[in-house]
DNA sequence: GACCTATATGTGTCTAGACATCTAATGTAA
DNA sequence: TTACATTAGATGTCTAGACACATATAGGTC
């Protein structure tokens, strides 16, 4: 049952490459909407997730806005607003940076770290189960999303 | 200058299969931004597109909007409200279905064939384009992401 | 018929993506 | 220094995804 054709009940596809394109919006669409489940019940969004793992790996120092942007996933999201409600939550400090006054310097808090820290276990160990490949296939499949991309 | 880690600017992953779930979110929004540049100019978005092109798939019969929201790449979209904006640019209609008076009957209209046909052959082209891969690997890809499914 | 349940669709709300635009601060060059 | 362009960030708007919930209709049971 897991072929594209019959998820969405279309025959064919004008070349591989085409098919390749709906089948990655569609794979997407499946990995996001298993994850939810996940994310809902720590009142936190993957998107707001992400920006928690960014602000961790700066191990301490603070990272401005525009940093988070570039790191993003999604390079079209609105680091302003997300950070605007991990402020909210107290997940991360903004500080006004002295060297240029433009910045904001964001720091993950304490309470901050404590969640991305449960709610990682439980995204680890659900990333391992929701994808029915062998080891060498994920790898085989991340070469090929590299190699896609250009 | 492919590669995920780069990319994202992020050094290790847990395993290849949490890798492969980060790969998969950065490779979508990859994909979704550059066909933007496609979709704007037809004052279309890529879901509105996608809808048509079920509706076509039809053959001149009609479907219900819960029909419509099966074969969706994304089950979670609101296919009411897609249909809605895509009957206010006249380019489907609607008729209440005799049959059931609960159920909706969509038809795409003459305007709304030629605008598909339009965009349908620049999407064509252009995910040939984005997809810097060979026949082969793209139909590997394409094995690869229904197996990873299920 | 009344009553209950299931189904089809519409609507409301929150979050985020995809922009355009605004303001404040900075850098640069005349 | 003034003038202008650039940059960082915030904000506004539209679209869509992710639900919960409301409404109307259908089907079945008593």
């Amino acid at each position: 049952m897991g072929k594209i054709e019959e998820a969405i009940q279309q025959r064919e596809f004008k070349d591989p490459f085409n098919k390749l394109v709906v089948n990655l919006l569609y794979t997407h669409s499946y990995l996001v909407a298993a994850q939810a489940t996940l994310f809902k019940p720590n009142d936190i969004s993957p998107e707001q997730y992400n920006v928690l793992r960014i602000l961790r790996g700066q191990k301490g120092a603070p990272i401005t806005v525009s940093s988070i942007q570039e790191r993003m996933l999604n390079k079209m999201s609105n680091a302003s607003r997300l950070v605007e409600k991990l402020k909210n939550k107290g997940l991360v400090e903004r500080s006004e940076c002295s060297k240029d006054r433009r910045q904001v310097d964001i720091l993950i808090t304490e309470k901050g770290m404590e969640l991305l820290c449960l709610v990682e276990k439980s995204v680890e160990d659900f990333n391992q189960k929701i994808v029915h490949l062998t080891e060498d296939e994920a790898i085989q499949l991340n070469d090929l999303l590299d190699k896609l991309r250009g």
